[in-house]
RNA sequence: GGGCUUGUGGCUUAGCCAGGAUAGAGCGCCGGGCUUCUAACCCGGAUGUCGGGGGUUCGAAUCCCUCCAGGCCCGCCA
C-alpha cells in the first residue's frame, strides 16, 4: 500500500514540476526504485539538453516536502527516486505480518466463472489451464478484498451430454473397478461416438433425447441429471486435489426451467439486429460480426447462446464485476455475447481467455479418447514427487513424505501452468511437468521451507532494519514491491505476474541465503537479517498461498 | 478465403497494452562450489539479425504497415 501511494505522489509531483500529464514514470529496472524519461519529451518542448532538464528537475523535487524520504537524482537524462531507509523499514515490517500484499475489504462484488468444462469425460490437461488460471484470480481477489463467488456453469443440455445419455441406453457397459465416475463417462461417451458413426440412422434418436430435455420430459431430465452428477461428481474429487473450490454450480438447464431464457428470448426478438425466420438471430454484422448469432432453431429449441445470454444477464444484475475464464475456442462467441448484452443495456463480462493445450500428436480430443487426464497427470508427478522427497530425506516417516509429496506435486503442477501468459499456446510435456528445479513451485517452495528452518534455529529476536549488504537491499525492494504486484494481477487479471514476482523472490532469497551469514551474525546485524528473513518467509508464504500452493516449512 | 492470436539464444519463456539506460530468466552445454543457517541450492562461461521487410521517433523487442510461419475460430454444436 505504502509503495504505490508513494507512487502516485512521485508522479503528480511530477506532472506539477514539468506542466505535463504524461511523466513517463516507470519501474527505475536496477537503476533505481522508480525513474521518469519526461525529460526526452521535455527536451524538444525547451529547445534544451534532456540531461540539463532532469539536473533541474531532481533539484527542484529534493526540496518538495512531500517527497520527504525519497532521494531524487538525475543520471544523464534519467530522473531517477530512491526509496529512503525509513520508507523501507516501514513497508519490511509491514510485511513481516499475516495478510501483507491483502487489501481492506471493498464494496464491489465479483463473480468469477472458471472451469466449466462439459460433464462428458474427465478434466484434462487443456481444463486445468482454465482451472488455475481461475482459482489463482480466485484467491487473488479474495486477497484483493473482494467479496467472491466462483461459479461453475454445468452445461448438462447440450449435444454431448445427449450422446452420453444415448450412450447409457445403447452401449453395454461392464463396470471397471475403482473407476471415477467422469472417466466411466468418457469410456461411454467414446464407445457412444464410435457406435454413431457406424449408425448415423441413431443420430435422430440422440436429437430427439434434445428436444425432450428442452420440454422438460421427466424421464429424459432425471437420465440427463443422473449423467451429469456421475461425471460432475469425478469433477470434484479432481478439482479438490488441485486445491481449487467453486461456491456455487449453476446448472444451464436450470435457465430453461426458470423462464429465463423465454425471456432473454422475447426482449431480443424486439431488438433492431433481431430477424426470425423460423429460426431467431441476431444480424451483428454492424459490430463486425459476419456470421449470424441463432439463438433459437427452427424446431423451437434453444441454442446454447441463448442459455449463456441468460446467464450472463443474471450474473450482471446479480454482481458488481463479471469475470469469465474461457478458452480461446470461445473468443467469437464471447464477443458476439458481450455485444448483445452492451445492446440489451447489461453489464457485460470481463473475459479472460487462454490459448489451447495440445499434446506432441497433436489437439486433445475427448471424444476420440485423445487427452492426459489431470487425475493422471497427477498421480505421475505425486509419483515422482514422493520418489524425491524418499530421496532426499528418507529419515522422514512416511505418512509425512506423502504428505509433502502431495503438495510439491500440486505446486509443480500449478506452478507450470500458471507461470505461461494465457495467451500462449503450449505443447504439453511430461519432462516439464515433473521438473521440480528452478522456474518451478517447488523451487519457491524450497526458499520458503529454507527461511523458515533459518527461523526456526533463530528462537526469538527483535525486530530491526539495517540492511548492508546489496543481496539484502534487493530483497528488501522487492519486498516491498508485493503489493503493487497484487494489484496489477486484479487490475488486468494476468496471474501470470505473481508467478514471475514469488519466482524472482525466491531466486533472491537463495542468493542471499548463500552469500550472507544470519545465524552466525551478531547483534543488530543479527536482528535485522533475521527480520528479513521473516519479511521474506510471509512474503513468500503469501505469494505462495494466493497462487494455491502450500508454502512447506520442511521438505 | 476472412477474423483473432502467437513468433525473443539449441529448447521453454519474461518484457510488448502505458517506446528509453548493457533484452531478463530457466532447461541443455562447459567449468566450479556441500566439516558453514535444508545442494529441490549457489557462482562463473559460451550461446540473441527480439520471424523477414518497410515506416514513425532523438530513441523501437515494445507503436504503425506489409509479408511469412504456427495455433484457435468462422455449426439451427457446446
Amino acid at each position: 500500500m505504502m509503495l504505490s501511494r508513494l507512487y502516485s505522489t512521485i508522479e503528480s509531483a511530477l506532472q506539477e514540476v514539468c506542466g505535463q500529464k504524461d511523466v513517463h514514470l516507470s519501474d527505475g529496472g536496477s537503476h533505481a526504485d522508480l525513474s521518469s524519461t519526461v525529460s526526452f519529451s521535455l527536451a524538444k518542448k525547451l529547445r534544451r539538453s534532456p540531461a540539463e532538464i532532469a539536473r533541474e528537475m531532481a533539484e527542484t523535487l529534493s526540496r518538495r516536502e512531500d517527497l520527504a524520504g525519497v532521494r531524487v537524482e538525475a543520471l544523464g537524462p534519467y530522473l531517477n527516486f530512491h526509496i529512503g531507509p525509513e520508507l523501507l523499514e516501514t513497508a519490511i515490517i509491514e510485511a513481516t505480518q499475516p495478510g501483507y500484499g491483502s487489501f481492506p475489504a471493498r464494496e464491489e462484488r465479483v463473480v468469477l466463472e472458471h472451469t466449466s468444462a462439459n460433464p462428458n469425460g474427465p478434466l484434462h490437461v487443456g481444463h486445468i489451464r482454465n482451472t488455475i488460471i481461475g482459482d489463482t484470480l480466485a484467491r487473488c481477489l479474495r486477497k484483493a478484498g473482494y467479496p467472491l463467488e466462483v461459479q461453475y456453469y454445468v452445461n448438462d443440455m447440450g449435444r454431448q451430454i445427449a450422446i452420453v445419455v444415448w450412450g447409457f441406453q445403447n452401449i453395454p457397459d461392464t463396470p471397471v473397478p475403482g473407476e471415477k465416475g467422469d472417466h466411466h463417462v468418457a469410456r461411454i461417451y467414446i464407445a457412444a461416438n464410435r457406435e454413431l458413426e457406424k449408425r448415423p440412422d441413431a443420430v435422430a434418436e440422440v436429437d430427439l433425447l434434445m428436444q425432450r430435455v428442452e420440454s422438460g420430459d421427466p424421464q429424459t431430465v432425471r437420465e440427463f441429471r443422473s449423467a451429469v452428477t456421475e461425471c460432475l461428481d469425478g469433477f470434484l474429487v479432481t478439482l479438490a486435489r488441485l486445491g481449487a473450490k467453486h461456491d456455487r454450480f449453476v446448472w444451464e438447464s436450470d435457465f430453461i426451467r426458470n423462464g429465463d431464457t423465454q425471456r432473454v428470448l422475447s426482449k431480443v426478438s424486439h431488438m433492431d439486429e433481431c430477424h426470425e425466420d423460423g429460426r431467431l438471430w441476431l444480424d451483428l454484422s454492424a459490430f463486425g460480426f459476419e456470421k449470424e448469432y441463432v439463438l433459437r432453431r427452427s424446431d423451437g429449441t434453444s441454442v446454447y447462446a441463448a442459455r449463456d445470454l441468460a446467464y450472463h444477464i443474471w450474473k450482471a444484475r446479480n454482481f458488481d464485476r463479471v469475470i469469465d475464464v474461457l478458452g480461446a475456442d470461445h473468443k467469437l462467441i464471447g464477443a458476439q455475447l458481450v455485444t448483445t448484452l452492451r445492446l440489451l443495456g447489461e453489464r457485460p463480462p470481463e473475459i479472460v481467455h487462454f490459448e489451447f493445450v495440445s499434446l506432441p500428436e497433436g489437439s486433445m480430443s475427448t471424444r476420440a479418447g485423445k487427452f492426459v487426464s489431470a487425475d493422471e497427470l497427477l498421480d505421475e508427478v505425486t509419483r515422482r514427487a514422493y520418489e524425491e522427497v524418499t530421496s532426499r530425506r528418507p529419515e522422514l516417516p512416511g505418512a509425512q513424505r506423502h504428505e509433502i509429496a502431495r503438495s510439491v506435486a500440486l505446486a509443480a503442477v500449478r506452478y507450470d501452468i500458471v507461470k505461461i501468459s494465457p495467451d500462449k499456446s503450449t505443447v504439453f510435456d511430461w519432462k516439464e511437468a515433473l521438473d521440480f528445479e528452478r522456474q518451478s513451485g517447488p523451487y519457491i517452495q524450497y526458499a520458503h521451507a529454507r527461511a523458515c528452518s533459518i527461523l526456526e534455529k533463530a528462537g526469538s529476536f527483535g525486530t530491526a532494519y539495517a540492511p548492508e549488504d546489496p543481496h539484502e537491499h534487493a530483497l528488501v525492494r522487492h519486498i516491498t514491491r508485493f503489493p503493487l504486484v497484487m494489484e496489477n494481477v486484479v487490475r488486468d487479471l494476468k496471474p501470470h505476474l505473481l508467478a514471475a514476482y514469488a519466482r524472482e523472490l525466491a531466486d533472491l532469497f537463495n542468493t542471499f541465503y548463500h552469500f550472507v551469514p544470519v545465524l552466525k551474525s551478531g547483534g543488530v546485524l543479527r536482528n535485522s537479517r533475521l527480520t528479513l528473513v521473516l519479511a521474506t518467509r510471509n512474503t513468500l508464504a503469501e505469494a505462495l498461498q494466493a497462487l494455491g500452493i502450500d508454502p512447506l516449512t520442511t521438505m
